[in-house]
DNA sequence: CTTAATTATATTGTGTACAATTAGATTTAT
DNA sequence: ATAAATCTAATTGTACACAATATAATTAAG
């Protein structure tokens, strides 16, 4: 409906308002931002606060597991799950059935503090006024480019 | 249509897949990774490549006018700018008339690089194979986001 | 049963992000 | 005109991201 006033050239598809991957970069640096104060209060940066909401479901999982359900590797989960670790909010451990996995599970320092966390869903909910509906709708298609691009770099 | 039957309890509320800020940090994650091997040819990383989409429309700006369009700040910038000088891309020298800035511009080689960046949008929009309407629709309501959150965090 | 291939995590090095601080230039208020 | 406030970048320190590589454990092949 509004795409077919819009030129295609190459010099078109170079402007920054034509891309739909910087509103994704930068809308991902503004929530990281957002997050940052109200996470500050239980100690968590935004990539820790997602690892523990993966715990929160299953208390405890492998590395290899926060990676598939998170996206990141282990060059970027070895260092947080230390600095985790170093708060005391979860365990490491070597899995005795596989030594190469380590296992990730919570203490109950780190069970206890989702009863903290349970307000942050409130609170960022009300600094971005959207009406729900808009709020499922995006993510719906968000999470819908994230399965294309996931599946996109499984296979080269 | 679909929120109604969601419930909305502090437990539900932190399900990763509840989470709308989830699939933005995953989406901006593997576009990253998406764009790495392309990028690559024209030695480039993708903040710099936002960095050059904007000088390219507009061959001269202060490294404030680049954080406002970014919203990126000087901690971020300054490294990233000097690596770009460094590999001939483009120049940074302090403004005669306000000694307060610097003023980036394109090198006789950063203005070339634009013929060669000219497939970088085809060759992404092949890879995530999506309607138009859809890419547009979603740039949309990012976009959208983009602007809350960005004005949110003009006010504290 | 041993070697080769595979798997799971860790390490290293580069490049962002950003808060907090600093330093210098400009503007404003007095 | 000058001291104070403001503005613009740069710097510092912490924490991601990720490619490439390394290491150790498991599995598969012969």
């Amino acid at each position: 409906m509004n795409d077919q006033a819009l030129p295609h050239t190459d010099e078109d598809m170079l402007l920054l308002d034509r891309q739909v991957c910087f509103p994704l970069y930068a809308a991902s640096n503004l929530l990281n931002r957002m997050y940052r104060p109200v996470l500050a209060r239980l100690n968590l940066t935004y990539p820790q606060y997602l690892v523990m909401l993966v715990l929160w479901e299953k208390a405890s999982c492998t590395v290899g597991e926060l990676g598939d359900k998170l996206f990141l590797d282990s060059g970027t989960l070895t260092p947080l799950l230390k600095r985790l670790a170093a708060n005391g909010l979860v365990n490491r451990q070597r899995d005795p059935d596989d030594e190469r996995r380590v296992i990730i599970s919570l203490t109950e320092q780190g069970k206890a503090l989702k009863q903290q966390a349970a307000i942050i869903p409130h609170t960022l909910a009300k600094s971005l006024k959207l009406e729900p509906e808009q709020v499922d709708q995006l993510r719906d298609q968000v999470q819908h480019i994230v399965a294309i691009m996931s599946h996109a770099l499984k296979q080269p």
